[in-house]
DNA sequence: TTATTAGTTCGTATATAACAGAACTAACAG
DNA sequence: CTGTTAGTTCTGTTATATACGAACTAATAA
């Protein structure tokens, strides 16, 4: 029973995050662990701190980290002589998620062109809303990047 | 039976387009619908158009038009002298849904920053990364809307 | 060689989402 | 009044997601 000592906040804000994250379409245990991880003092942590903190059991958080490797929200340490290993969030992948995001107009575009590609030309109206959209869409999806150059260099 | 025609590019294309919306975290017979509405040369279809035209009982469309309805994806007209409702989609509400999805943004920017309000002092780099990532989303929730006006401008 | 540790995998229970079908309701039509 | 239409609501079924717990495995330790 290795559990990680957290305060009442902390565990309130873990559930915070984990609800928010299931908004994001994460299942509660996998928010859990990455709400965890984010709050907890210590940033790395073993796969029993893990499961025995939440209260859950070996199996769900096997599971759960693993869907976190895999998308890459968490990654894990070793240190010699320590067959454990140690979970941490990939705070360095943020910009990827935020990017991810907006890639998400991209295959918006192509859906919504389809449409309006085989779509009748009698609906003279709806058809150039849905122009509109498009070049709205792809719009942003040429300004994005620029935008985030204009941020980079503004941080320096 | 009043079924609507579609051509087998349509059916397939509405498949597409649910698929989607399901992606998005609707349920099927709503993306369906929702697909229905964006294909059809029709632009305005009744209930029983709705239901007959994509094989769903009438239990299914009844609640899936009125989640529609709710979340003001769609909306109807009536006609003199006809009792039935023509359910169109609302596509004069994209600017809205685009909206939403930057609106996203600031909720996340105020979980992360009381995330970073409650974390240890003694994990420096880290707390960083979180300062970096709540600037980055803030600029970007700031800029959005003016990247928005300069699109209006060019379209005139 | 035996025990322990760090996880994984498998079978199972529970909850819930999604839909169908039938019964119902409200309005209007004849 | 009686029937019909347009849609809703209720009940039951099925499918799936989620997680538990126990058995298992692979590596190290003693």
């Amino acid at each position: 029973m290795t559990k990680v000592i957290l305060t009442k906040k902390q565990k309130e804000l873990i559930e915070h995050v984990g609800i928010f994250f299931e908004h994001q379409g994460f299942p509660p245990a996998v928010a859990r662990i990455f709400g965890l991880l984010l709050v907890s003092d210590k940033l790395e942590l073993s796969f029993e701190e893990i499961y025995s903190s939440l209260n859950i059991s070996k199996s769900a958080a096997s599971n759960a980290i693993n869907l976190l490797l895999n998308t890459n929200k968490i990654e894990y340490i070793t240190k010699p002589g320590d067959r454990k290993r140690y979970f941490k969030v990939r705070i360095d992948q943020w910009e990827k998620m935020i990017k991810e995001r907006f890639q998400g107009f991209s295959s918006y575009i192509s859906l919504i062109q389809e449409i309006h590609d085989q779509r009748t030309k009698n609906t003279k109206a709806f058809n150039s809303s849905l122009k509109d959209l498009i070049g709205f869409l792809t719009f942003m999806s040429t300004e994005f990047p620029m935008l985030y150059e204009k941020w980079r260099k503004s941080k320096k």
